[in-house]
DNA sequence: GTTAATTTTGCATAATTATGCAAATATGTT
DNA sequence: AACATATTTGCATAATTATGCAAAATTAAC
């Protein structure tokens, strides 16, 4: 009795609506062969059963089970929350369903690529900080779709969207040097890391062009606790930095926070932070960080038309889809002279168009 | 060629290992009846070929799929992901798969329901702050196995697990009076929601039996922007509140950043703010929150534990768990006379264990 | 070594939907 | 009305794994 409207088949549908079994898979295909009067008999016949296509079932004849797997790793940093999000919101427009793993450092990739294989997802998304590599090409070597979100990878041949992290890294330090910083320092995540290495890379590129050296660099592990002890630990050397490039916005809040104690530090006049990211915090009051935005609408789109796409033509050449980075002026971080908040500064290297200068929490 | 490894079958790894397709599916079926020689032979033959058993096919036999549906609504408040990633881990080490649906307020709850039963997910871990009441009843109705998170529900029959917010504000209003303050006031969530009502409830309780009145009481929507502007609301009224009680962590930073511009504030001396989750963020130096800490952990162990049940014992009466909730002594609010933040007071009626005065962000 | 008891194996079928093909029906043409 | 064409329908089968039952093989018992 309580199982009942679980149990519901085509074959039941049929029955009731006085046609074969065939039709009721027909009226529940979007362009089958039928005619408006049976798919409207069904229809009504299976409502009043209650009766919804078993996506199982579905699944078995056509090898398409309408999931994309999304694997990611690092839920505490709310980077990856704002594009879960997204994703499972755009994926549900587009028909599919998100199957999530979260995977830890200790975790065996071929685990979880058994289980990706195992329940016949359509398509991956890999927006996870480890194994992301490795990861991709198996799934190449597989066939199965695969979208590289946020990270990139030597070996080609995988769709990839990630944000322009050495032009957004070059534009920190265009602002650092035209504020008038001279002694700059880099706090980076984890040093696999892709964008790590390129913010790194970026921001060091445009140093090089003007002459001036970093002073030094430290480790924050993309956690709030990293930024925190790693700005501590910048800040002890013999004349310490004067504007930090943080490679991750949860990382420039700690090393905000690591200023709280230290009196002599006035933040946006003596000392100048820069985050990546633009993370919701990064907007609130108590912190006013100047950063990178990664503007997640776009992104998130791209990765779902670059994964249908992949889906659909899975012959196509692999794209690659770089996105623009533009920098959010907030207080964090000293303005060169004769600037405010407000102002543009179309001549400038670092220059940002006026969207991105709209402080506060994007929708 | 491509597609080779996805397309092998159980009668492949028969055919190589000589025995029937039947011993391939026992060798995959933990406690078939098969004989340690063809199951090794098959197991050898089966990672030769690099098969995998089918979930999809399995499901359809079976009528089990592994999967379990989680139903969230909303990921931008960082009490959520942080779950999540406790709910993906704990089923992954369960066997299970986490089938992600993100709703939003405008959605449909019925075409939500429709994807679970197409799906056929062995359960439901329902965290939407909307739709949760009549999610939970209609898959009561459709026997779909349930857990309520975090919210509470009339109809009654749904294993439930949420932290006692009645007894946490309770906690809240007692250090509020003992700490000396009098003109107490209320920041609250979504008011349909459950946990909302009864943190109201439980605060305003406990003022009555002192024999206090709430001087007033705000809307924050469950977010930052929400908080902040509730607190400036109500900081212009005449004689405003001198220790305010938001509902959610999230409200609460942004309350205390609304109190950034105000001069004369001095939180933890003048103003006392005390929120409810213990997120993250709650711990930054920037903030440095107190507040009342849902155990995560315990949390998240006691809805698998329940769903588990449910799913193996669907006829058994649905069991309730009532989590205990203690208060994080930081410095938002203040302390009683003569009380520091690491001493006990152990006949207070807020008081807190030792492990709660931790303070920091936690594993 | 023979019989009984137990374990292991294979056969045949079920789970539910999709689809190629042929038959049936409807539509259009003159 | 008669024919050709297009649309719709139903039949039969395929997709992959699990499992009840009977047959075969192994082990135990005496």
């Amino acid at each position: 009795m309580s199982r009942s409207a679980l149990n519901v088949t085509s074959f039941d549908v049929a029955r009731k609506a006085n046609v074969s079994q065939s039709s009721v898979s027909r009226a529940f295909s979007p362009d089958a062969s039928i005619s408006k009067t049976t798919r409207e008999k069904v229809v009504a016949a299976a409502k009043e059963l209650g009766y919804v296509p078993n996506m199982i079932a579905r699944g078995l004849t056509t090898r398409s089970t309408n999931m994309i797997g999304i694997v990611m790793s690092d839920l505490t940093n709310p980077f990856f929350p704002t594009f879960l999000d997204l994703f499972t919101a755009k994926l549900e427009d587009a028909g599919y369903r998100a199957l999530l793993f979260s995977i830890l450092p200790g975790d065996d990739p071929d685990v979880l690529l058994a289980q990706l294989v195992r329940y016949q997802v359509d398509g991956v998304i890999l927006a996870s900080a480890t194994f992301s590599s490795k990861m991709a090409t198996e799934c190449r070597r597989l066939g199965i779709p695969a979208v590289l979100f946020s990270r990139s990878v030597q070996a080609g041949g995988i769709p990839t969207v990630r944000c322009d992290n050495i032009e957004g890294a070059r534009k920190v330090a265009s602002l650092f040097l035209e504020a008038g910083h001279e002694r700059l320092a880099f706090i980076g995540g984890y040093p696999e890391m892709s964008a790590t290495q390129e913010r790194l890379t970026g921001f060091c590129a445009r140093l090089l062009e003007i002459g001036v050296e970093l002073v030094c660099q430290e480790e924050g592990n993309g956690t709030y606790e990293g930024g925190f002890n790693a700005l501590r630990r910048l800040m002890k050397i013999n004349s310490p930095p004067e504007a930090i490039f943080v490679s991750e916005d949860i990382m420039a809040l700690g090393a905000i926070d690591a200023t709280r104690s230290m009196p002599d530090i006035r933040l946006g006049e003596n000392l100048s932070i820069i985050g990546f990211d633009n993370i919701p915090s990064a907007a609130w009051a108590g912190y006013d960080l100047t950063t990178i935005r990664q503007p997640g609408e776009v992104m998130a789109d791209a990765t779902i038309q670059l994964l249908m796409e992949s889906i659909s033509h899975p012959e196509r050449a692999a794209r690659t889809r770089l996105i623009q980075a533009e920098m959010v002026i907030r207080s964090s971080a000293r303005l060169p002279p004769g600037l405010d908040r407000t102002d543009e500064q179309p001549n400038s290297y670092w220059k940002t168009n006026r969207n991105a200068m709209v402080v506060g929490p994007e929708k």
